[in-house]
DNA sequence: CATTTTCTTGCAATATCTTCCAAAACCTTC
DNA sequence: GAAGGTTTTGGAAGATATTGCAAGAAAATG
């Protein structure tokens, strides 16, 4: 069998299962273990799968957890240094549109000196606002995604479109010079109305987002102003963007 | 087992039991003492669970953040039993509305074997389900009104009046024969669209609300269906709204 | 305070990983 | 299609990680 064919199905089951031993895998495609481990250890580097000690995991986007008890904390330092730096582009009492990235959630956390209006999908944020008394939250409706703790669906896109905000913060599944990408379908069509609701779009992702695509495209570079990012994100592919006119940041 | 494997199993067990002793995560997972104890320091490491001496416990009990929910400890059982009351109103599969009582609240804790439909204006009924997958949350739009987690502001009221649902499930600041008052005004407005959503109106509210007149008038008797109360309420209000008509539920 | 349980530490057995190499498959060029 | 080179594959050897066990230390129990 050819590589690219069984690594593509290697990350098929590894979605469908979430781990997978390296045993397993091999009787499954019919190969070595020594060679699915190269296949793990390539997908890995695409940033689609994790090694583990005798396995390989799904590396789920870590905005797929609701609970938030992100076991990563080398990933949630960089996040919220990120956060920040999303923080210091919003003006004070500007209307702000949050969608329901964890990115997202981080630089919700920091938002608070700025008393801003915040609209928002996503549970997570409207629990951390919810007994502020001096910051006026208004939640979009919709049906609750159980995992994500994301309100999707019609009512969700609708109360978006008649929204108008000053800017909207937004998280991406993954991000090419070909345009922005969202693995779930139903939280593109909100992100596309809360665009449209918004005068400024700005998109904040952590360098492992780089380079990776997604199954649905959420929309160009050019439709976005400002894309904040960590340090070590792809240097190329920074200076690539930025050539493009797009506003990036490069956080801490 | 793969050691990733096996923590992630603890670690669901935890969530589910809260504790677990060592030995029967052990002899659970088919691995030695040793080893679950080396797999719960790494959890704690991660600050998922926390050990204990011969075991571990989850690190986050799962509790709810807002005002109401732990206001009232002295009446929690009382508003239980009517909860579980007002549970046992409701068919299989139906489309509930629950409205931001705290008393709802609890109802809302004893319809998980219904399965229904839910459609809530409630954040702690929302957060409550978020993680469920079986049972289908719609919350409606609105501006977060902090202390009681509610969506209230007419995207809450609009959203209400193009539902369509079995039953509505609501509590009230006070009752009398008069009809049934609520404190809030801003909850009025939405009370009443979640009553012209649904076919059938139950109003639960414990004893200490009987003959209490608040501010704003919601609604009739007449308008209601059933009223679901404990048995301390006034034999008498109780006995002379039976005879209005009103299906009068007594928990217990 | 003695008994029991659990914890820590060190160690040996097992499993897995890395690195290297040779065989096989594939590609290029003639 | 043959010759020569490149890539992929499977396996072996030593390095590393994980696991289970045992003995002494620490903590809970009555």
């Amino acid at each position: 069998m050819n590589a690219e064919v069984r690594q593509k199905k290697i990350e098929e089951h590894l979605r469908k299962v979430e781990f997978a031993s390296l045993d397993e895998l091999a009787s499954l495609f019919d190969a070595s273990v020594s060679t699915v481990r190269r296949d793990v250890t390539q997908l890995e580097a695409k940033n689609i799968a994790k090694r583990t000690h005798g396995g390989a995991r799904m590396m789920e986007a870590p905005s797929d957890e609701f609970a938030f008890s992100n076991r990563d904390t080398h990933q949630l330092s960089e996040k919220d240094i990120i956060g920040r730096a999303v923080a210091d582009l919003i003006e004070p009492n500007q209307t702000v549109i949050l969608d329901a990235g964890t990115t997202v959630y981080h630089a919700a956390k920091f938002l608070e000196s700025k008393t801003p209006h915040i609209i928002t999908n996503s549970l997570p944020v409207a629990n951390h606002y919810a007994s502020n008394h001096l910051i006026e939250v208004v939640l979009s409706g919709g049906v609750i995604y159980p995992r994500l703790g994301v309100l999707v669906g019609p009512l969700a896109v609708e109360s978006f479109s008649r929204m108008q905000a000053d800017v909207a913060i937004m998280g991406a599944g993954g991000i090419t010079l070909e345009g922005i990408n969202n693995s779930h379908v139903l939280l593109i069509e909100i992100q596309q109305a809360m665009m449209r609701a918004a005068e400024k779009v700005i998109i904040c992702v952590d360098h492992t987002k780089f380079g990776r695509k997604s199954l649905n495209r959420l929309c160009s570079l050019g439709q976005i102003d400002t894309l904040v990012t960590d340090a070590k994100a792809s240097k190329e592919m920074i200076q690539a963007m930025y050539e493009t006119g797009l506003d990036v940041v490069l956080a801490k």
